[in-house]
DNA sequence: CGTATCGATATGTCTATACATAAAATCGTC
DNA sequence: GACGATTTTATGTATAGACATATCGATACG
């Protein structure tokens, strides 16, 4: 799949303001154990005698540590290393046509199918939608050099995202429409893994029965289901890649 | 696979401070379109005339839209909407034991296969380091409810964690006792789909050619490798699933 | 002995001010 | 008009002080 890859906050090699090198400095002792988790951090007062700054400072240096999941602070008690239960990562997921290009790769993009209709039974429970309102129902083909690269299986609840009438998707992928014109506040992917069918095989040139990796992701505004659709990638061929920050 | 899932910032019922107020509010228009990608936000001097306070109250309203890649901020020129190129998702992939247990299911452990030995080529490859040195090589299962869950097979460099040699991997998992014995700096995941072989098949109690996901990930303690991981679940049981938070 | 109250304390927010810094805008010179 | 130096300006960092708020722990009370 590709994938842009990224972690939170690099260990850019950033100006050695006063604030920063606290942070670093705390973080530090954090990844490497001499802080383990439970440890109690030096309080702030106690932190601003010892690096001879104001509390303003380490307090910016902890509220982001804090942030980032790192410690933990609570009033009175002081600030903790916080318990590493999980790997937190940043994954950032592009475009699939940005994906390609960035990839230095032609662009090329094939629309299947497109239907508009009143959404069904099946459509509403895909969308999570309450109520039956028209939805558009796309399928398309994204390649990079000719390569098929994934498919795609797309529905757009018209009622949430009535510009969506207007677009042509023939010459537009509707990801790369959706990103440019509709505003969202929430999405959730699903990861997991098949193996080709027959139609899907066709589609991607692939054997039937070869693995693919299959992205579902739903996006919504305010609670409001805008779209949901699945990204088929061969999986032989095509990895997410995730890089993590630890704790 | 299933993964803790959860957002960077939850959409939390916070108490109204000012400058949450402000952030919220900027969140607000920035998400739903009104200020869209490129928009100039009001200098701070006008926000802060706006919200009737001070400087730095709105600066740190700013400062966490800019921690948080919604917008960027840019000296003397102002502050900028993002293009929202990329969708950033937190992914927190919990220790497998301990994600079976929130499951509230029974977790099961065997070790397969456990043997130390000086690291040959392919060794050295798969964790990426130059020297040769001693490893552990391990291949266990995991199971809930007793039924295979994932199996895993891992590469721990003795070298870069010593500390292991004494550990017993015959009662606890490979993954859970470096989590709470090693700290480490980063991590890399690779997610793929592959179709089980026969050695698999088996270990899972799965048919042959069934789809599987992969996780590869790689550990280091600045930019020491430590351990090389790859777990393999049955594609159609599991799911990686992550909530992003849009821009 | 259990419980309510209260004080001490560390963090959380906010202000007003100061100077540093980067970059856009302007000016001056050739 | 081109180009380099200077000014202007918005952000970035830092300070000292103030008050708010949550909470731990001790004290007093029933």
């Amino acid at each position: 799949m590709s994938l842009a890859t990224d972690r939170g906050k690099p260990q850019s090699a950033d100006k050695p303001t006063l604030y920063k090198q606290i942070r670093i400095d705390i973080e530090r002792r954090i990844l490497t154990g001499e802080w383990p988790p439970g440890h109690r951090i030096p309080y702030e007062h106690e932190l601003m005698s010892l690096y001879g700054c104001s509390r303003m400072t380490v307090s910016k240096a902890l509220s982001e540590l804090a942030q980032a999941d790192l410690i933990e602070r609570r009033r009175k008690a002081g600030s903790f290393v916080r318990r590493p239960t999980f790997l937190s990562a940043v994954l950032k997921i592009a475009d699939i046509r940005a994906e390609i290009g960035a990839l230095g790769r032609s662009y090329g993009y094939e629309l299947l199918q497109c239907s508009r209709r009143t959404a069904n039974a099946a459509d509403r429970d895909r969308l999570g939608a309450r109520k039956t309102g028209k939805v558009i129902a796309i399928a398309c083909r994204h390649s990079a050099d000719d390569v098929p690269f994934a498919i795609e299986d797309r529905l757009i609840d018209l009622d949430a995202v009535p510009e969506a009438a207007t677009a042509d998707f023939a010459t537009e992928p509707p990801g790369t429409w959706l990103l440019h014109h509709v505003p969202w506040t929430e999405a959730e992917h699903s990861i997991s893994a098949i193996v080709a069918d027959e139609q899907a095989a066709a589609a991607l040139d692939i054997a039937i029965g070869a693995p693919c990796l299959v992205i579902d992701r739903h996006t919504w505004r305010s609670a409001r289901p805008l779209t949901a659709v699945r990204l088929l990638y061969p999986g032989d061929s095509h990895k997410l890649v995730a890089r993590f920050k630890g704790g």
